[in-house]
DNA sequence: TGTACATCAGTGAACGCGCGTTCACTGATGTAC
DNA sequence: TGTACATCAGTGAACGCGCGTTCACTGATGTAC
């Protein structure tokens, strides 16, 4: 009786229930209905929730930050590299969508878990716009919030779709999404005679 | 033994608690634990352990979107009243990090069932944006996608502050988060000769 | 002012339910001889 | 090829724990007379 069931049906229906009631809302019970099995057999293939949880996050952030480091060989400097990663992300989302909500619905369980290396794709995205500052590709500004802002673009408008606020795919509105991290990456407050930073 | 405790208090050890451990992270008996007192007298001051975190949620968002609406009677056109409804958020994340991160954190779990009225501050910025988009203060572009990008800017500077890959308050930044948003009103993609857009 | 009563934020103990998990067992499959 | 055995994804039933919640009771406070 070996393999009636593998671990790709298990995770897609998992991830499907997981962005849909949140992972406290799935249990046990929840995935193995879902899948057509008994609860029980689930520990056949992970050690526990939380462990099937944990792998379906690493994964899926491994794999963006792999496809993010792919991307950022495009040419065209700074800009080339983050034309090309935006347009990425924006194709991964489409992809799978559900694969991309649960990623950020349960970014805030598993972040501070998360090692900064190679593997994270905010990471990798925070430490090219940290090179573009500093070999001065764009204009002096703080590159961690230079890259908050590019996140948050892409994040937004993937959570505005989530909530029916916008209809179209990030796919076909990348233009203008890269367009917005580009003007991001390149603003900076007027100097003013006035001086108005701090308030 | 009226009013031993207050719901203030109870409801400032609650949102601590959630943001650090998320709301299902948490038990009614953590919660009376902190508080000091006995888990089933939480049942005196709220119908449930839901209606507690609605409660929270709900005055919280609401608070945010008087304060949004406040902030839009500046002058100086729609970029005056975005400015004025960027500072206040940013002044009010600052005023209270744990209720901005409590309000990041458990939105999905509240968000489709929270009414697109005057009490929904997300609601507001998108109709702001959407009349200067029909209004042509800023270029044409998709007002959704716009408000998008604004709310994603600021969120994720929250966010990154949260994670420590910022260390400013979001006041402190503020012209710059600013300037960031003002950028994303205005920036289009380049209409290019060869037509970029839909891929 | 003093007494009787209603109110309700408090207590402490208990409830049942659903959760994640375990475990003895099954039986199909692959391998060795 | 046929037989004996090891493997391991499956089953079904049960486990104990912690959860949200309930409930009879307490006693301080405010009010009426």
């Amino acid at each position: 009786m070996a393999h009636k069931f593998d671990k790709a049906g298990i995770e897609a229906a998992a991830l499907e229930l997981f962005v849909a009631k949140g992972v406290d809302g799935v249990s046990v019970r929840d995935i193995a209905e879902a899948v057509g099995m008994v609860p029980g057999n689930l520990y056949a293939h992970y050690r526990s929730k939380d462990d099937l949880v944990g792998q379906l996050f690493q994964a899926g952030y491994a794999e963006y930050a792999e496809s993010l480091r792919d991307a950022a060989t495009a040419p065209g400097g700074f800009r080339g590299r983050l034309e090309a990663m935006i347009r990425r992300i924006c194709a991964l989302h489409d992809e799978d969508e559900t694969r991309f909500r649960f990623l950020l619905m349960t970014q805030h369980g598993h972040l501070p878990h998360v090692p900064r290396d190679s593997r994270n794709p905010v990471e990798f995205l925070c430490s090219t716009v940290d090179a573009a500052v500093r070999e001065a590709e764009i204009p002096l500004g703080d590159p961690g919030l230079i890259a908050a802002g590019i996140v948050g673009v892409v994040v937004q408008a993937a959570t505005f779709r989530m909530y029916g606020r916008i209809t179209r795919g990030l796919g076909e509105m990348s233009d203008e999404i890269v367009a917005a991290c580009l003007a991001i990456a390149e603003a900076r407050p007027a100097p003013g005679p006035k001086g108005r930073s701090h308030r």
